[in-house]
DNA sequence: TGATGTATTATGTATGCACATATTAATTTC
DNA sequence: GAAATTAATATGTGCATACATAATACATCA
């Protein structure tokens, strides 16, 4: 017990430190967690939450009875914040806009019969994103009696529609002729598009998918943590 | 203690069945840790270590002395594992091979004195990923001796140089005269791009642009997690 | 030799207790 | 009445202990 770490930052500070200082290179194994310890003059409790952090980031693998190593190939892990629409827009420090373009009920693949809308948000007057959003009515039959002409279908779901799960895809694709209409920008120029859709337990809640006008892009960090606590 | 919840996972599932039945809809405060301790009839640590992973998770939002809140917006909190490209070529079923295009010398306004490398991913042959790369020889001198025609740089940085942390950017891009060659599709079609940089400490890494062929697209999902768990 | 069962081991987690800390609410003071 | 002080409270965390569980290593047996 060379020093005091006894707190649980303190001693993921001091395992971070030797993981970039190289005395524990990827894929080395680290002593177990009774050793660490004793050796951090700490209960076993605080090293098993301070590792356990750092493996939910990636930087360690565990495993029973194997132990504990420095992640071979520590893959970035990283953790997107997704907002809606109209808070994205005024952390920007922009005024959002918004307006219900189309709201006709429909048959959706996944969704049964969904009612289907489209709107389009702006900032600061200038065209932001473009939803096209299918809400099951099966799953949501009070979407029936919302206008979405005031507030958005994505602040209103949030608010009054549970869900379980869902899934999200990033890509970029060229604007077709609506998009393009209403984005103000070129048919084929290339949006940022996000797909998602979401469920309560088996049930397709909405799928929707947002165009986002040119220049748009979505930023996050990696490894962000509070390094080295010294006690 | 109308039942018995006596593991995390179980507490966990038991709260956001309640989240997810409205009993506690958003804004809506939980009772304190004790007390759902003494429902549950399991010990207070217990209860923290499942209301805080759901904290972490964005469901649910904590303050001291202020308690417990079902999170108003709860945004979407999506978890990200970027892969070296190898890995995720494979992880398709596909072959990697790799080219080395362009390896200089020059100057970056970020990085300082440089390498600069240029190179081709392919997945079974095709086209999968161009990367532009600097790496800062100040930060990183034994990059000089890398030869970087048989192994990519991704890989060797990962495994050889450690960092502390990095941000990252996803955005739509027309591809420009040298991706759209080497990516074999056409002038201004749409790139999926990521923009990243990574730093040891306050030393510049590595700043590296990969532009993915027309197709790509990045998947993740939200919420997705053992769901009532019961005792 | 090879398959199978068993012992060992490192992590995973529950418990009860104590104290720390942030933040709100109440109270006092000017 | 406003500002400063104090008290109350919910979460945050540490510790010691105990037992659970997964996975490896070893021994055993056909």
């Amino acid at each position: 017990m060379t020093d005091q770490f006894n707190t649980w930052q303190a001693v993921q500070g001091e395992v971070l430190r030797r993981i970039h200082a190289r005395d524990w290179p990827p894929g080395h194994p680290l002593p177990n967690e009774v050793d660490l310890a004793a050796e951090f003059g700490c209960a076993r409790a605080t090293v098993n939450r301070a590792l356990r952090a750092l493996a939910e980031d990636g930087i360690l693998e565990r495993r029973r009875k194997a132990g504990t190593h420095v992640a071979l190939h520590p893959v970035s892990r990283a953790t997107l914040d997704i907002p809606i629409i109209r808070q994205e827009v005024e952390a920007k420090g922009k005024t959002h806009d918004y307006t219900l373009l189309l709201r006709v009920t429909g048959d959706h693949p996944i969704c049964g019969k969904a009612l289907h809308i489209t709107a389009l948000h702006r900032a600061d007057g200038a065209p932001f994103a473009l939803e096209d959003r299918w809400i099951s009515l099966a799953t949501v039959p009070q979407a029936t009696d919302q206008s979405f002409t005031d507030h958005s279908a994505n602040e209103w779901l949030l608010a009054h529609v549970p869900y379980t799960h869902g899934d999200i895809a990033f890509s970029a694709q060229p604007a077709m002729a609506s998009e393009a209409e209403h984005l103000k920008t070129s048919l084929g120029a290339p949006l940022f598009i996000t797909d998602r859709t979401t469920w309560d337990h088996d049930r397709p809640v909405t799928i929707v998918r947002l165009s986002y006008a040119p220049g748009y892009s979505i930023r996050t960090t990696i490894g962000e943590r509070p390094y080295s606590v010294l006690p």
